[in-house]
DNA sequence: CGACTACTTGAACAAAATCAAATGGGGTGG
DNA sequence: CCACCCCATTTGATTTTGTTCAAGTAGTCG
C-alpha cells in the first residue's frame, strides 16, 4: 500500500506537484507502488505501455540499444520524477527500455482513466503540459552542457546539482553507480574517473560513493565556466 | 496578411495538426505572420515573451550565451514547428535567443488567448500535450545522437532526415548555412566540412548546399552502426 | 574588379576513447 | 573466520577523434 511518505513524494512529483489532492487520489485510483528488485526490465523499447510510470523510490534507467550492441542512456529517474508519458499517453510504443538500477518502487498510473481525467479536466491537462515543459527545458539544458562543456566540467554541474546547495559545502552519496553515472553525463566509466580526479584540487572529497564538496560555489565557478 | 499556402503550414504544423480549423481560427484570432528579415532577433534569453511562436517560412536559430562567449545552438526551427512555448505558457523568462537565420514569417500566437483556450478545452490541451510530448521524443533522439556517434554518423543521420526517403536515390539543398547545421550537430563548421568529405566515397555528392545521396539505405546503414 | 564571406584544407594540439592491467572491496563457500 | 573470487573502479599507455589556428579557395555582391 501507500504509506504516508510515498504520498508525500507522489503529491510533490514533478507532474502532479500542481494538481489538487482529491483528482489526485481519483486519478490513481485503488494502484500502489509496486516494489521491483534492482535490474528488471520494466518494459522493452518498441512494447506497448499500459500506463505512465512514477518512481515513488530508487532509480530507473532508460536506454536505447543501438545497432552495434552499445546502449546510450537516454535518463535516469528518481524519487518524484515520471517517465513513459509519451507512450502511454500516445499508445505508441516506448521508445527506449526502462531498468530499475536499485531496489525501486514504481507506481504506475493507468493510462486510459488518465487519458479520460485529462479529456474532462483542463486543470490537470495543464498542469502536465508545464511539466512536459520543464522537462523538455532540462532536457536542452542537458543537451547543451553536452555539447558545450569538456568532461569534468559536465563532471561538476552534476555534483553541484546533487548538492543541492548554492554555497557552503555538501556531504552525500552518489545516488548509483559511478559507470551509471558516466553514462548519463556521456563519457567512459574511465573518462568519469579521471575527471573526479581532476575535481580533486578543487575541494572534491570522494571516498567510494561518498562525495564532499569543501566549498559549492568554487565548484559553480568551475563548472560555468571560470579560468582554472 | 494569411494566404492558402501560409494557413496550410499552421493547420499542419507539429502544434496544432490535431486542432480542428473552428478552433484554430479562433486561436489566432486576427493575427497574421510578419515576416522578419535574416539576422532578426526576436527575443533575447531571460526576456519575457508575449505569445508562442510558429514559423510558417524560413528558419530561427535558437542559442544560449554560454559565461566564456561562445554560443550553443539549442534548436533550429522551420515552418510548421513552434518555439517559446513553455515561456509563453507558464510565463517564465525565455530560456534561449531567438534569431531568424532566413528571412521567415513568424505566426505569434498571444500567450493569455492560448491559456483562455487551454483551460476551457480539454482537446486542444491534450493536442498541445500530445505535440509537447512528441518533442521531448525528438530531444531524446538528439540526445542520444550527440552522445554516442561520433561526427561522421551523426551528419549521415542530419542527410537522411533530410532526404525523407528510406531508399533510392535523394536531392535536395541543405535548408541553411553549414555552419549553422554543424553547430547543430554539436561541432565545429570544419570538422563537418570534413565528415561530408568522409561520406564522399558513400555515394553523397556535396555541391555548394546542393546534396545528392546516391543510396539512402547505404548511407542510413551507415548512420546505424555498419562497418565500413 | 575587389572585398567579403563561407567554406575547405592542412598541421599541430588537446580531449576523450580504447585497450590493458592493477587495485580493492564485498560477498561466498569452505 | 578466512581465503578466494568477482566486479566496479582506477590507473597507465596508446590511438582515435575532434578542436584550434592558420592559410588558401571560391562564390557573391557592391
Amino acid at each position: 500500500m501507500m504509506d504516508a511518505a510515498d504520498w508525500a513524494v507522489v503529491r510533490r512529483s514533478t507532474m502532479f506537484r500542481t494538481t489538487d489532492e482529491a483528482k489526485l487520489r481519483d486519478i490513481i485510483g485503488d494502484r500502489s507502488p509496486r516494489t521491483h528488485p534492482r535490474g528488471q526490465v520494466l518494459f522493452l523499447q518498441g512494447d506497448h505501455i499500459d500506463g505512465l510510470h512514477l518512481v515513488v523510490s530508487g532509480y530507473v534507467k532508460l536506454f536505447r540499444q543501438t545497432e552495434d550492441g552499445a546502449d546510450a542512456i537516454v535518463g535516469i529517474h528518481g524519487p518524484g520524477q515520471s517517465f513513459g508519458e509519451t507512450a502511454a499517453l500516445l499508445a505508441t510504443p516506448a521508445h527506449a527500455t526502462a531498468e530499475t538500477i536499485s531496489e525501486a518502487r514504481i507506481l504506475t498510473i493507468d493510462a486510459e482513466r488518465l487519458r479520460t481525467r485529462l479529456g474532462a479536466d483542463p486543470d490537470l491537462a495543464f498542469a502536465m503540459l508545464a511539466s512536459a515543459s520543464m522537462h523538455l527545458r532540462s532536457m536542452v539544458d542537458e543537451l547543451e552542457r553536452l555539447k558545450g562543456l569538456p568532461g569534468p566540467r559536465r563532471v561538476a554541474g552534476f555534483l553541484c546539482d546533487l548538492a543541492g546547495l548554492d554555497e557552503g559545502s555538501a556531504a552525500f552519496d552518489l545516488p548509483y553507480e559511478k559507470s551509471l553515472i558516466a553514462g548519463r553525463l556521456g563519457m567512459t566509466p574511465e573518462s568519469f574517473s579521471r575527471a573526479l580526479a581532476k575535481l580533486r584540487d578543487r575541494g572534491v572529497t570522494i571516498d567510494r560513493e561518498h562525495v564532499r564538496i569543501s566549498r559549492v560555489e568554487n565548484l559553480r565557478d568551475f563548472f560555468e565556466g571560470e579560468a582554472a
